[in-house]
DNA sequence: TCTGGGGTCCTAGGACCC
DNA sequence: TCTGGGGTCCTAGGACCC
């Protein structure tokens, strides 16, 4: 594919998208300040409302230090299944502009709006086709969505983000250098901040600065790849495609506790049931994997993995099991370890067919710590999640305010509704129970989340 | 009470093979 | 008998993204 003569390459990108589902379906919120991420001692924060980013809160911050900047925000836990419930509508309504559509994230996606067709598409024709997307999308979603589009991936994720919130930003074929070269390197994706430090050695601020240096100082100094990309980037080449098939690489599992953990005994038991929740994953996506990889955090933050290759695929979660624990023995954990996680790579369709199943399989009598007791080792009770779904024989449907001292506080209102009334119960009140979300199958093709 | 969880891609060094 | 160059696979770690 040689550089496009329209601005056919768009990319859609939620505004505050955990944040704002939030918002919709919690009309107390609305027009306040809004977090969503981990609640425990060790949380970081995942979206912040634009209400909440006045006060400085951002992605990625610890929870702690979004406490003291803005105590006053609404602190949530996430809903994850009615996240992805949104992101589908999203990903049909993009379909409906092309069979090219690549999802990035569950809020964010690329459509390549010239796939199977030389029809010209000029700027104008794109400008009305990505506002009627927008207003379709806020219609169906109740959320805004940023849009760009250029003639490839770089500049029309770039033009997003100019146009966020709630906007669309065009870049008029051989405008490309002129909206480029006046941004921060930061601004390029694949540049953080290391690469940003790198650069600035040389004195490279900006994408200007940046177009300056040569392709064999760049590539001295970032390596082949990396040196290569940014500098066809930095003149604004990017003639990467649009791609909707793509296969996932590993599956992995990861958990930070609340405290640092020495017990070996309890290290082994939450690497074991790591171990067989990443394969049940695996097995649901239809894949097996040969390489298992152990991750061992640190109480000083200190990451290692381990990792070992089989000599040939499996999807047994014994296998697994065995091979993870393993990998824990080589890890001093005497200091303790404030995260561990099990992953697999090396993933294939084809699935092994074991015979020795029903041998290993008569012997598992073992008296394992139940799910809550492990839990409870690892975490705070977390049976009343700020944010959660609830659901009350009287009062109805609302969601978990706060809870502590064996009390829950439940707002009653749902997105229909105007904001509604605060009650408190009892945390082991049997008229209160969490509501089901419908976890529609959604298997193999799901992007990660933010 | 600093620093999540799920991913991707790249690099460098060693083993091994031709 | 002191000296190759590629290529692939594997491991560990780092940078980056949402």
């Amino acid at each position: 594919m040689t550089t496009r003569r329209d601005p056919t390459v768009l990319h859609l990108d939620l505004d505050a998208f955990f944040a704002a589902v939030e918002q919709r379906d919690k009309p107390s919120l609305r027009g306040r300040p809004v977090v969503v991420g981990g609640l425990g001692p060790r949380g970081v924060v995942s979206t912040a409302s634009y209400e909440a980013r006045e006060y400085g809160v951002r992605s990625a911050m610890p929870i702690s230090e979004a406490r003291a900047r803005c105590p006053h925000a609404a602190y949530l836990g996430g809903r994850f299944p009615a996240y992805r419930a949104v992101s589908r509508v999203v990903m049909d309504q993009l379909h409906t502009l092309s069979p090219l559509v690549e999802p990035l994230s569950l809020d964010e996606a690329f459509v390549d709006l010239a796939a199977g067709s030389d029809a010209p598409l000029p700027a104008d024709a794109v400008r009305a086709l990505g506002e009627r997307l927008r207003s379709t999308i806020r219609e169906r979603t109740g959320l805004t969505a940023s849009v760009g589009a250029a003639t490839s991936k770089t500049l029309a994720k770039i033009a997003s983000e100019m146009a966020k919130p709630d906007g669309l930003v065009i870049v008029e074929p051989g405008r490309e250098i002129d909206v480029l070269h006046p941004l921060p390197v930061r601004a390029l994706p694949g540049v953080g901040p290391a690469t940003a430090a790198r650069v600035a050695r040389l004195g490279v601020r900006t994408v200007g600065d940046l177009a300056r240096i040569t392709e064999a100082e760049l590539i001295d100094l970032l390596g082949e790849s990396h040196g290569r990309s940014l500098f066809h980037l930095a003149h604004g080449r990017d003639e990467r495609r649009v791609s909707s098939e793509r296969a996932s690489k590993s599956i992995s599992v990861e958990d930070t506790f609340d405290r640092d953990i020495t017990d070996p005994a309890l290290l082994t038991a939450l690497v074991t049931r790591m171990a067989e929740k990443v394969t049940e994953r695996l097995v649901r996506a239809g894949h097996s994997g040969r390489t298992i990889t152990l991750k061992a955090r640190l109480h000083d933050f200190t990451t290692y993995s381990r990792s070992a290759t089989l000599p040939g695929p499996t999807d047994d979660a014994r296998a697994v099991v065995r091979l993870a624990v393993q990998l824990l023995q080589e890890i001093d954990t005497s200091n303790g370890i404030r995260l561990l996680g099990v992953g697999v790579s090396g993933l294939s369709d084809w699935v092994q067919d074991d015979l020795f199943a029903a041998v290993h399989d008569a012997g598992t009598g073992d008296p394992r710590p139940g799910e809550e007791d492990l839990d409870a080792a690892v975490h705070a009770e977390r049976r009343w999640v700020p944010g959660m779904d609830v659901v009350h024989a009287v009062h109805g449907a609302g969601w978990v305010w706060g809870s502590g001292l064996s009390r829950v506080t439940v707002r009653f209102e749902s997105a229909g509704t105007p904001p509604g009334p605060v009650r408190t119960f009892a945390s082991d009140d049997a008229d209160l129970s969490p509501a089901e979300w419908p976890e529609m199958s959604d298997e193999a093709g799901a992007p990660p989340a933010s």
